[in-house]
DNA sequence: CCGTCCTATGTAAGCGCTTCCACTGTCCGG
DNA sequence: CCGGACAGTGGAAGCGCTTACATAGGACGG
């Protein structure tokens, strides 16, 4: 029990190399990270016995005697959907170039965020997390902590930098196609939980109410193509069915676009749905889907680098930044002039 | 220069907690990790004095000690697609569950990838690898260095666990659906890198031999929607086209239904086209792909538990498995009798 | 009542690395 | 020639934690 199983056969380790090239470990540091003046005879030798023995500084000691990980930890619900697996992509490609690994952690369907957020933060030197995803008591113990923080979509939380793109004005523009193709009834699937989606509804019921046109509250709708179905199978077989359904993202319009398919309605003729994100699936939907397109890889650059200079102190105050959408027009919001010629 | 800079305000450490409560670090150890004996009141002022200070224990200072990191590292080409995210997912999943943080590398697009899996490997227990993203000489170099190591979709490699999703067999199946449908002239679109493409053009050039239907060798193709059309456009306006265009993985198969749109050819009419994968959009895509789905989240979760038993030295023979696919089909392969109906 | 076991706790030796400091030569300018 | 600057190197003190080992009281059976 007490045998050697308690630990992977780690690799040599600095003594070895010194050992070997007959100098000290000092030297052997100064060698392989560049400080500290080295003859060259000397850095030979040692950079020889490194190759020879393949060593690798240990991460844990390097950490421990530096009192830094270089390493950042990243907080989102799921992967499912093209959204957040962008944003990491994005985080990941700066943090790498940063010389920062990335910990990822995955929220959806755990039991003990907290407990794993909290695990997180002690591995790494600093978090990017997504709105949503952690108790905000918790965000705030942690930006209270002097843990280096950056929120995604999220609310602003005092002590902690913020990304994310633009909603409400682009929520106008898009509502504003829409009217412009004549649609007069709107109905907003996607009840908002976060400031995000609620932003967005403030976008298009401002255009509707200078229209004097109807805006109905948000209908609640999970955030998947299921739901999405099941929400488009009730909302569009009634009778009074609107004009044009606004989806908070892509998946649910998605969902609607299958329930409208079911229900034998024409879109965009009986009825026109747009989306919001630009997933791969809207591109290839048939109609393919009206949409907001954010810039995904963008927000994880940004949260990157902002973390980064959070975490290098050459920043102390907080900063929003908000990044600018894509209206995509395609075919499920209406016919176009330029598609009837 | 030499100020404070160097280091992340850490939080409250043993010593500090030790003080508190009155008690030695040691007794602070043994109350938190629930290691050897400690009096009842004595943990409740350890527990306190924990709870006040909001001490977690410092990461490095743990795994220097304990001589392991708590973490696995994984490392994909990219996570565009849907593939590659629900793996990671999967993975992810169970390996918190056995309470290791999972470190991501992406290498699409990196110069230096042997020197950042060194340096992610220096920071795990345990990698995940996907076949392709790592040349072999490193593989097995780290392998040889005693770094437990599990490769998803990839060619077998001594010493290492491999974890993969059923080829061949479901490629069969396709082909001998596709047969079914009354198609005889075939095209493989997307050239095998890896042994896992390869796998699956043996089993559809298996099924045409047998029944003497010519086979060409698969056409190059690069693994996106843009290459599936560009070569989807070229395939399909050339004299002689095939009936049935099967592709190397969904994002081509959606290129080249683009690509027959704009040619004004009919999907499965003038056409059949099949993908590989099942990524949402598949499903959307009208019409929607036929396709063999895998088991992405199941083959992150084998690898995660895989990797767990190699670092645990519960096993030291590698192990390979298979796992099972399953042939969606949908309408793009040709028009099925149900529909007809 | 004493030797023996436990329980409960402290002491201290690392884990592998970085870096401050001290020390030894060398090389120059004065 | 001499003092000083500086290149080149080693010694050793941590970084925060785990854990073997030592120690000190009881409890308890004989």
């Amino acid at each position: 029990m007490t045998q050697d199983s308690r630990r992977t056969d780690h690799g040599p380790t600095i003594y070895e190399v010194a050992e070997r090239a007959g100098v000290s470990i000092a030297t052997v540091s100064r060698t392989l990270r560049g400080t500290g003046p080295v003859a060259p005879e000397t850095r030979r030798r040692v950079l020889e016995a490194a190759e020879a023995l393949r060593f690798t500084p240990s991460r844990a000691g390097v950490s421990l005697a530096e009192g830094r990980h270089a390493a950042t930890g990243i907080v989102f619900p799921d992967l499912s959907g093209p959204y957040y697996a962008e944003v990491l992509m994005g985080c990941e490609e700066v943090a790498s170039e940063l010389g920062r690994s990335m910990i990822v952690l995955s929220t959806r369907g755990r039991s003990e965020v907290p407990r794993l957020v909290r695990d997180l933060a002690g591995r790494v030197d600093g978090l990017v997390v997504f709105g949503g995803t952690v108790p905000d008591d918790l965000l705030a113990e942690l930006a209270g902590g002097g843990h280096p923080l950056v929120l995604i979509a999220s609310a602003p939380l005092p002590g902690a930098d913020l990304v994310a793109a633009e909603n409400h004005d682009s929520a106008v523009r898009l509502a504003e196609h829409l009217v412009g193709h004549g649609h007069r009834t709107f109905t907003l699937l996607g009840a908002g939980d976060g400031s995000d989606i609620a932003q967005r509804w403030r976008g298009v019921t401002g255009v509707l109410e200078r229209l004097g046109l109807p805006a109905g509250a948000p209908v609640p709708c999970a955030f998947t193509v299921e739901g999405g179905y099941a929400a488009g199978r009730e909302l569009l077989a009634r009778t009074g069915r609107p004009d044009a359904v606004v989806c908070a993202d892509d998946q649910i319009a998605l969902g609607v676009l299958l329930a409208a398919e079911e229900l034998g309605l024409s879109v965009p003729a009986d009825v026109a749905v747009t989306g919001w994100d630009d997933i791969m699936a809207a591109r290839h939907a048939r109609p393919a889907l009206t949409t907001v397109r954010q810039p995904m890889r963008e927000l994880g650059a940004r949260a990157a680098r902002a973390l980064d200079e959070l975490i290098g102190g050459e920043r102390t105050g907080s900063r929003h930044q908000t990044l600018p959408t894509e209206l995509v027009v395609r075919a499920s919001c209406g016919t176009h002039p330029l598609e009837e010629a």
